[in-house]
DNA sequence: CGCAGGGTAAAACGATCACTTTACCTCATG
DNA sequence: CATGAGGTAAAGTGATCGTTTTACCCTGCG
């Protein structure tokens, strides 16, 4: 694995398992296993390398989200879950941690948040013959969005419930 | 207003503005209006100070939650999001800028969550004539703290699509 | 008046932060 | 063999962190 590979895994983890900020730029040299010269001249600087972190993570999320129905999208949130840990969004984390002041942080949301939106649409209208319910989608988003920032402190749980709630909804159709 | 309250409005209005860890006790004295010797006496240490933060925030949610419908939740959250901003749940960003390992903060949390579990599970009692459906608390649960969620980069409409969802949910009764 | 309680402003504390610099090492390639 | 690119370890940078200390100032009460 080459260094800037090594790099953005190390910082991820500890970026998601300690924080942000709590994370210290030696304690990332250690982990990354490479000189703080080696670190800057990959990443440039910490918010540098937070937004990099982010851009990776957003790639790696929406693959494993890469589904055709509603049940194999809560699913694959299930098996992040389990693989990952239950440590809410990091996307909305890294935007709280900062305040909501760095723009870079700002648009690495947006962009995964809308990128997931479309993901959540595409397999809607895939699943009810094309009929595109833009509330429906908004609904199964939040149910998904729930369902992350509840499985913290209920577990995994959450996310078949979540799951439940969202087939039942579709069935029901159009309120 | 006296010296206790005002710390605890500055900082609980600090925390949840630019964050925990970026938010400085210099900054903190300033906005309190208050030596940091007296700050320091009065909150012990800024761990403390969080701790009794979330407290109070989870005193004060939970009185605005305190309504006896399943509308009025989501219309109570809607009204709190418009006045306070949307900027997540306060105890998941604690949690998450200290890595879960902070015992009083995890407490907080899961008291916290617990308390609006109850809340939940009661207006649903009320509402479906004492059928408690633990499931369906579950959902509703996961759709308010969807909204919270979802409500950072969408904006109230959110706590609409949620509402709807959860009348919905109710309606189509146990699947 | 005398004095204690509770406050202030500001300096000082050591620790840690993100980041840079220095000095040295390794090694494939012309 | 010489060399330059790319790496390391470690010390040093100034700033900022949470917290404590110092010295002083009101003010209500016996």
């Amino acid at each position: 694995m080459d260094h800037r590979s090594k790099l953005l895994k190390a910082a991820e983890q500890l970026f998601d398992r300690h924080g942000f900020t709590a994370t210290g730029m030696d304690r990332l040299t250690r982990d990354a296993g490479m000189s703080s010269r080696t670190l800057y001249k990959l990443a440039g600087s910490k918010a540098a390398l937070i937004a990099s972190v982010l851009t990776e993570r957003d790639r790696r999320f929406l693959q494993r989200m890469d589904v055709d129905s509603l049940e194999g999208l809560f699913d694959a949130l299930a098996d992040w879950i389990r693989a990952e840990g239950a440590r809410g969004c990091l996307f909305l984390r890294a935007h709280g941690e900062t305040g909501g002041n760095q723009a870079a942080i700002t648009a690495a949301l947006w962009a995964h948040k809308q990128a997931l939106f479309e993901r959540i649409q595409a397999i809607l209208a895939a699943e009810t013959g094309g009929r595109g319910d833009p509330v429906l989608a908004e609904q199964v988003m939040i149910l998904h969005e729930g369902a992350t920032a509840a499985a913290v402190y209920r577990g995994v749980d959450a996310v078949a419930a979540a799951r439940a709630a969202a087939i039942a909804l579709v069935r029901a159709g159009p309120s």
